[in-house]
DNA sequence: GGTGCGATTGCA
DNA sequence: GCAATCGCACCA
């Protein structure tokens, strides 16, 4: 267990302030091998609550999208498009459906992995590790170094076209400068 | 039990 | 611009 691993009570928050809060932070996959994979989260999208039509969760608890509705510190892991996986973690109080969408991490050798089907594949997250524990485990986030606030630029989210007026909120974040 | 489609990507 | 590819949400 990781000293720098994030806490609970970081994910335990609404999920716009822990999408904020993530940006800078440090991606942790540990392999069979042993060894770790880390990239610094540099654009992260927020899905948040019932209400919200671009989510999962906006009709209701389904087998798929169950771990939204669990308390902050979760891996939430689906396919999508039957061929690429996307990285979730999961925010907020029980009860509460939501969670950050991982979009792009750095490398520590700089590259930039863009996109959440690229993270997925970069850092070898599949639905094996769907409902694991940021705890504990093999998937975790560290403190890393967090963004000031003229770094962080907001956008709408990308492929919710179908979210109506959800599609146009501010929900992603981005780190526009380092 | 059947059907339509997606929080994407890569290639024409 | 569009095909790939399949779990699953939803309806019957």
């Amino acid at each position: 267990m990781s000293p720098s691993r994030l806490p609970a009570s970081f994910y335990r928050r609404p999920a716009l302030e822990v999408a904020r809060d993530l940006l800078g932070r440090t991606l942790c996959r540990e392999l069979a091998d042993g060894s770790v994979l880390r990239g610094r989260l540099v654009e992260v999208e927020a899905y948040d609550g019932p209400a919200d039509r671009a989510s999962h969760a906006f009709r209701g608890l389904t087998k798929r999208n169950r771990w939204m509705f669990e308390a902050g510190g979760l891996a939430y892991v689906y396919l999508v498009y039957g061929m690429h996986h996307c990285l979730n973690v999961v925010t907020g109080e029980a009860g509460h459906p939501a969670a950050i969408l991982l979009r792009a991490a750095q490398l520590p050798d700089g590259s930039l992995v863009s996109g959440p089907g690229r993270l997925t594949r970069a850092f070898q997250v599949d639905r094996g590790l769907d409902g694991s524990s940021l705890l504990s485990g093999s998937l975790w986030i560290e403190a890393g170094r967090p963004v000031a606030d003229r770094a962080v630029r907001r956008a709408p989210r990308i492929g919710v076209d179908y979210a109506g007026a959800w599609a146009s909120r501010p929900y992603r974040f981005i780190v526009s400068r380092s």
